[in-house]
DNA sequence: CCCATCGTTGGAAACGTTTACATCGACAAT
DNA sequence: ATTGTCGATGTAAACGTTTCCAACGATGGG
């Protein structure tokens, strides 16, 4: 209930001035060993511990950074905040946490309240990078901002990411050569996500390269967790999908969990491939076929990016960092079509 | 790069005192509709944003509550600061969020960064209630906080949690009754977490519930990802145990893939059961048995009692969330062992 | 016609810091 | 002895708000 105490209490109890405690606290300026003993000794005895708030009003300079992400319920996101949280953490910022549940429009009213916080950078994913109300209302703020997970469109954004075009080609491209000749997708809702459009579009250039066509494709929201439904529609087509391919890990899981609740085992009925690389992924059985993001390192590297612009007056840049392929079990090649004969995979 | 606009230079435009726009921003005390307009029109031309520091430092109300978790990469705690967060928007609050990586020491420092900033509470887990350096800490300093997941030892703290031993019990009291004669444990390291010390001692009473002996049990740290190692030693015992259970799902989905590893077959070779309910076990195949513990729930009530606390002054009190048993198919009655007949499972 | 009241508005202090500037004493160089 | 320099310290203004208090004009009752 009693108010912390504040600098001058702290001074008057060494008889010194509130300038003097200050600088104490802050290393800057010269105060001799004596009074720097005594300043120390009168923080400790009354547990001072420094307002950042009065501090932040004089200096102009918050200490922390705004973080957005569309949730924390996908492990890819939760990565990314604690590469972020540690990245901040070691370049002394606190980080202000907001998500925006896929929504648009969340973005802009928790970006708002984010820079009424006067935050002095912020990370964030948001749905779509070239139609966001969001950024624009940023790029009006002059306050930096680096964007996490989103595609690198346009130059002028700082953007940590990866190739999601190139990864889903090569990912759908590598069970295609598997022998796959009917290749499903189900994507995350395209309206809340760029990336899954991008993923999409290099699902359908890898079909093409292999001279398949594409489809079908089933859309549907991000926090779906139950796919039962929509796995048992991909089996009613004809023919039916030997492969498929999810624009997310979760979706993915869902989608295995889907199959075996109709009976089918993966990978010897239907095979199944994610895309992020969420570490569950590989923990269970069958461990998850999927693209891996480096989502903690892209955190840190997004922060760091942060500091930079902000600290040095570093430009805006672009980070593509490499992904990778991980070989799940969770696919294989079909049972029914004969692989090509000597086709590596 | 420009400094934002603040609240003089919007009086300035309106042509009214800085009092006027504070009154129509907070709508606090009469103003006239012509003035309330004039400002608003002022606000908007503008794009004045409130500085909530200077706010702040008036009202003596930083608007934040501080949060402190020890690792998101586990989604318990990510699901537990999803509901954190939803709870401290609704109420028109901002989190600043930090993590422990499960050390001690790193809780104390970053309590005291948190309370540098002036968070108005917080909601935390630590290491270990009982003896948590940085909780005699927090209670000296008159800020309330609400633990989550920490057991309800002593009644001063204000917690949200289960019960961790009677959920423990009775989870593998349901092994016992499947037929297991042999359930080892492994454990998460008991200097980081008391749940998870709980857990075993749940574990252990189940098992004399059942007139077994307990053990072997293999302590571990909580970010292990590889247990192959560790499975490896289990059946190495001899007898080798027919049943595992894990302090964390984390830990189960790892030991899951440990045994497929060794050429084991989860439940058909060994059952394996958790504790968290994190929901990529229910997605996985064999879906992960466990205990439920309701985390996004936990972490909004917790906010929830907060802010009473915070806005009603209403008194610290503990609450303990029921639990659930989910039946997953990563357990079986043992293939060697017959299950005593007639017992229901 | 005066006074009390009320709605509206402005002035100014206060919140807890930092920091530019002034002051002061000591000491060295001249 | 005078001046200059330097280290140590204090004074006070400033940061952007909120809010208490005073002031003002209009209105209405006496």
């Amino acid at each position: 209930m009693s108010k912390p105490p504040t600098i001058r209490e702290v001074a008057r109890r060494a008889g010194v001035s509130v300038a003097t405690v200050s600088r104490v606290m802050n290393g800057r300026g010269s105060v001799s060993e004596r009074t720097r003993h005594t300043v120390g000794e009168a923080i400790r005895d009354t547990g001072f511990r420094p307002n950042v708030i009065g501090r932040g009003l004089k200096t102009a300079r918050s200490g922390t950074l705004g973080v957005l992400v569309p949730s924390l319920r996908n492990p890819i996101f939760a990565d990314a905040v604690q590469g972020i949280e540690r990245a901040a953490e070691a370049g002394g910022y606190r980080i202000l946490l907001t998500s925006s549940s896929y929504l648009p429009s969340k973005e802009v009213t928790a970006i708002d309240v984010l820079l009424c916080n006067r935050v002095e950078g912020l990370v964030l994913t948001v749905a779509d990078e070239s139609s966001s109300q969001a950024l624009e209302f940023l790029d009006r703020s002059s306050v930096p901002f680096v964007l996490v997970f989103n595609p690198a469109t346009c130059a002028k954004h700082s953007i940590v990411t990866i190739d999601n075009f190139a990864a889903a080609r090569e990912i759908v491209g590598r069970l295609v050569r598997m022998g796959h000749r009917r290749i499903a997708m189900i994507a995350g809702d395209s309206e809340a996500s760029d990336r899954s459009n991008l993923r999409r579009t290099g699902y359908e250039q890898a079909l093409i390269d292999g001279g398949l066509r594409p489809g079908p494709i089933i859309e549907v929201s991000f926090d779906s967790r139950d796919l039962e439904r929509h796995c048992r529609a991909l089996l009613a087509c004809d023919p039916s999908p030997t492969a498929l391919f999810c624009s997310t890990d979760m979706l993915a899981i869902g989608a295995i969990r889907g199959f075996a609740a109709l009976g089918l085992k993966v990978p010897d009925d239907v095979s199944v491939a994610g895309f992020d690389g969420i570490e569950v992924g590989q923990c269970m059985s069958p461990s998850l076929a999927t693209v891996v993001q480096p989502a903690e390192d892209m955190g840190i590297r997004a922060v760091e990016h942060l500091l930079e612009r902000l600290n040095a007056g570093a430009p805006a840049t672009s980070l593509t960092l490499p992904y990778r392929l991980r070989h799940g079990e969770s696919w294989a090649r079909p049972r029914k079509t004969n692989a090509p004969k000597g086709t590596p995979v």
